[in-house]
RNA sequence: GCACCGCUAGCUCAAUGGUAGAGCAGUUGACUCUUAAUCAAUUGGUUGUAGGUUCGAGUCCUACGCGGUGCACCA
């Protein structure tokens, strides 16, 4: 083009008015072979194929919205412009203007009287039948998965809706919306292993967050009351279909809720993006299957499954040593802590039934170091998860707000992490001063977006939800 | 980190150890309602990288790189 003496780049803007999802839905009442001639209408976009015909032309022009298809003529554009037409590739981006009509062939298109070039594509489009397949290239570059397969675009479309979706049923219910720090000098709140990095200005080691859970919890001692943040997460561990070092989690906190409130909620919040996602259904496809998110889901306590599967006892599991056997009796390598044995446990024996939504409460204070123990049984917290398709989608509880408790838990914890388990954190002791100033009662859950998002948009993995998920660098 | 599988043209894929190919995209031409447009012609390659075996390697062997899947770790 710039042999020709035309710069493709020149356009600063274009005056669009529309979109192709709008004509479509407008002149759908157009019967073939009618034409809307008074009506005159600019669309932009990229132009995903070209019929030459001679002196005719159509071409199809993708925007956000969908696709119409071009009608050109030579006669009506003149000759020159025609074969300016005639040379643009597949892939360029182009401003049109034109009527509606509909072809003899049926199918709703663009009439253009005039079109300008708005930008050239440099490089080919993927085979335009089988499109890009190669799952490290669609990674890698992104962008032009998102050209090629409009179903991947609209994952992240629905994951964008999801989030606001997400924000106004919270907002809604007066809960404030904070952004706290990523690095941080100790991250705690979650047992993982912390990315680590240095800051020059301070010449100090600083990590990056593994969980908000510590500062919102300072918010509440604060007065926030109601308070929640939507953020990424880094932990500096595996990468799978259900794993990326950094991921985004919703945690929130309400104060005088306890974990029966927080349930409620939790399942108010599913069920509402279950039915916004679907148009008013209560039940997702996954996979094969077909999940009801019919109010109340399920419901089972944390012993009381493992004794289901597996026949494991109070006295067994809560015991460091017993704890321990079943591990052994699972051909399950040893642990470095009980709370890891635990956890190891209930994967091995209880997620693989837990298909349909299920809350599963009443967890140990061995594996929930933040939660408060419940009234009339001291050995168990008043903490739940929800799991949904056998994967972990929230945690709640109700915060422990006693600082003696906090700080004896802590100080258990340096005792296990000495013992060798890397992913215990170094206890945050002015955390504790901040519940000595007064937390109010209060209840918090932790939900997992991406996984979530998986979920909401039958993704089997999670690199299919994040729009550039972590690669190797290449050499 | 371990195991298995994959890597060939811009894209999707072929090729018993014996001259590296097809379709699409690209380029040139024909065509005034096509839609995976059609028709004719045509360009395109350090077969992931580095070694090795062999008269001869895309193919067999070794190492490495990248990816995928599974396992381990984690949410």
């Amino acid at each position: 083009m710039r042999s020709r003496g035309a710069d493709p780049f020149a356009q600063t803007r274009y005056g669009v008015d529309t979109n192709a999802g709008e004509l479509l839905e407008k002149y759908d009442f157009l019967e073939t072979g009618a034409k809307a001639e008074s009506e005159n209408w600019s669309i932009a976009g990229r132009l995903m194929s070209q019929r030459p015909h001679g002196k005719t032309a159509f071409a199809d022009l993708a925007d956000r919205t969908g696709k119409l298809q071009l009608y050109v003529r030579r006669d009506e554009v003149g000759d020159g412009k025609f074969a300016d037409w005639t040379v643009l590739d597949i892939g360029d981006i182009v401003g049109v203007h034109g009527y509606m009509f509909r072809s003899q062939k049926g199918e709703l298109s663009l009439h253009v009287l005039k079109f300008d070039v708005l930008a050239k594509a440099m490089y080919p489009l993927p085979d335009k039948w089988h499109g890009l397949t190669d799952v490290e290239k669609r990674y890698r570059q992104r962008y032009v998965d998102l050209i090629v397969n409009p179903e991947v675009r609209d994952v992240f479309f629905a994951r964008s809706k999801i989030l606001a979706e997400m924000r106004r049923f919270i907002d809604a219910q007066g809960f404030y919306e904070v952004e706290t720090p990523t690095l941080l000098h100790v991250a705690g709140g979650a047992a993982a292993r912390p990315f680590v990095t240095h800051v020059n200005a301070l010449d100090q080691m600083m990590q990056l967050r593994i969980a908000t859970e510590l500062n919102l919890k300072r918010l509440i001692v604060g007065g926030f009351e109601r308070v929640y943040e939507i953020g990424r997460i880094f932990r500096n561990e595996g990468i799978d279909p259900v794993h990326n070092p950094e991921f985004t989690m919703l945690e929130l906190y309400a104060a005088y809720w306890d974990v029966n409130d927080m349930r409620e909620f939790n399942e108010a919040l599913i069920a509402h993006l279950v039915d916004v996602v679907t148009g008013g259904k209560d039940e997702l496809q996954i996979g094969e299957k077909t999940l009801s998110f019919k109010r109340p889901f399920k419901r089972v306590e944390y012993l009381e499954l493992l004794r289901e599967h597996g026949g494991y006892t109070r006295e067994q599991l809560l015991d460091p040593g017993g704890a321990a056997a079943i591990l052994k009796t699972l051909g399950l390598p040893e642990s470095p802590s009980h709370a890891h044995a635990l956890d190891k446990i209930f994967e091995r024996a209880a997620e693989p039934h837990l298909h349909e939504p299920t809350f599963v409460t009443g967890y140990p204070v061995a594996i929930s170091p933040l939660a408060k123990r419940r009234q009339d049984d001291p050995e168990i917290t008043d903490r739940y998860e929800l799991f949904i398709a056998n994967a972990e989608i929230s945690n709640a509880f109700t915060e422990l707000n006693d600082p003696d408790d906090q700080r004896a838990r802590f100080e258990g914890q340096i005792t296990q992490r000495s013992a060798g388990d890397e992913e215990i954190p170094e206890p945050d002791w002015d955390f504790v001063r901040a519940l000595e100033y007064g937390m109010p009662p209060t209840a918090g859950i932790g939900i997992g977006v991406d996984r979530l998002v998986m979920l909401l948009t039958n993704q089997p993995s999670i690199k299919d939800v994040l729009l550039f998920p972590l690669q190797r660098q290449h050499g």
